[in-house]
DNA sequence: GGAAAGGATCGCACATTATCGCACCCGAAT
DNA sequence: ATTCGGGTGCGATAATGTGCGATCCTTTCC
């Protein structure tokens, strides 16, 4: 059995019945103890279970733990996580890195938690949450004032003031749609203008958007695509749709979703 | 069963009876008085229930607003609502209110929700938390930006400026200690800072403090006892102390506990 | 084509830590 | 004063994580 396969079992268990013990899932995987609790730290990362003595729960715990619930950020989460781990590459110890909200950042940023001495500024309360959790003396998180959209992130002239004051080395920033015309958008109005105050603040700007972001139309224009020094998205974007993106953006970056729910082949010989 | 499902058993069955006795918990879960009495103290420790003899029960509000700083927000529990029923007497609509961190301020809060069409600025991630719950469109609640303190307190030269560049109707802060030499205080030195800036840029400055707090010393200042345009406190202050605080703040407001040690009726004592 | 190098995954042994129940004594309520 | 619940110390048991070696698959080189 694969590895992703066996994940995708716990996940399975652990959904149906909130709670999956460590011995319970040797037994009925056939697997070692220790290759379980890996799978379970794995997972974790992911953040698709909290790891408890014994053995692991779902994570619907805490109510500010996870953007949007369920729902929404599983979707393509596969692909958050490569795109998440390849924009990770981007990062080095020292820089200042601005991160907006949405999902895809919030996978980024779990990742970001274990870079060593970088300065965050967001203005996600959730990121924020993330690195605050378990604070580091080395790392440095900003929140940016504002106030709050439904979606956490938080907005208005005092969000603008305070991301105009600072300098970024690095902008990770998540969009709702992409699209030849209008270039990345969102579907909220402040939010725009929050995440252009971060483009113009930034040296560097990285935008995270999976493949189904294409052709999406938010009502606000953040930036045009060449305003994006580098696009990461996921290899599930068609030939046509790549080619457009390459005219357009500073550099485009294709990543493979490793091991989603179901789509494994194996043995096959790469492309 | 693992100890975080117990745990979770024991918290829903909380909520749904209001109270939890320790024998009943043993003969429902098959476990020893002794790790039912473990869980309760974990359980307390985070602020989702409150001990008493025999079992446990609700803490003061609802348990699923509380964040995980709760420890130490039982305490005083009383005498923090009574404050802060005290307070909200000075709120009307239309005000633009500002508030610090801490949870006397927190607990005040709660009620200033129910206050139609008024601007909350706060440097308290937590007091921000408790107004997004249920957003209201004649409230609007802004987060100061900076970088969280342990105490979940947003602090540093974002948030100054931010603070600096509105004007307040009326002031509420919770203090660490106040001190007839050394004034009110924080044992925080940032925390200061903000919370200095706060005093300047509101017209009515009120101080939420219980008695307890009377002869404690933070190690940094923020404001003489004369800035205090009013002092709110409990009548558990010797009449020595109300006497030294009546000669220097500008009102000395005193308010009766109401029933001691218990305080978790949602209907509670004024209107 | 085949062998060697490289990388990743997995299992085992070990030291460390967390959890649990029992016995015992203390404190609170009636 | 008596009874019931609460807390501390201890030992037994289970769970955890790290380091190391074995295995499998991929890549590279001849």
């Amino acid at each position: 059995m694969l590895a992703s396969q066996r994940r995708s079992r716990i996940l399975e268990e652990i959904r149906r019945t909130g709670a999956v013990r460590v011995s319970a899932l040797v037994e009925r995987l056939g697997v070692s103890d220790m290759t379980i609790r890996r799978d379970l730290e794995v997972l974790a990362q992911e953040g698709e279970l909290r790891k408890v003595h014994g053995g692991a729960v779902l994570p619907g715990g805490r109510s500010t733990e996870e953007p949007g619930f369920a729902a929404k950020s599983n979707r393509q989460n596969a692909e958050k996580q490569a795109i998440a781990a390849e924009a990770l590459r981007m990062v080095e110890p020292g820089m200042a890195v601005g991160m907006s909200g949405g999902t895809t950042t919030w996978t980024f940023a779990r990742l970001l938690r274990d870079v060593p001495d970088i300065t965050v500024v967001t203005n996600s309360v959730q990121v924020a949450d993330l690195f605050s959790r378990e604070p580091r003396s080395d790392q440095t998180v900003v929140l940016t004032g504002g106030i709050r959209t439904p979606s956490e992130a938080l907005v208005g002239p005092f969000a603008v003031s305070a991301i105009r004051s600072v300098n970024l080395d690095i902008m990770f920033m998540g969009v709702h749609g992409m699209d030849l015309r209008n270039g990345f958008t969102t579907p909220n109005l402040v939010e725009a203008e929050t995440d252009r105050a971060f483009v113009e603040a930034s040296r560097r700007f990285v935008v995270l958007a999976d493949h189904t972001k294409y052709g999406v139309l938010g009502i606000s224009t953040i930036a045009p695509l060449d305003a994006a020094d580098v696009l990461i998205t996921d290899s599930g974007l068609v030939e046509e749709h790549r080619a457009s993106l390459r005219e357009r953006v500073g550099e485009l970056v294709l990543v493979e979703a490793a091991g989603g729910e179901q789509s494994d082949e194996p043995g096959s010989s790469r492309a």
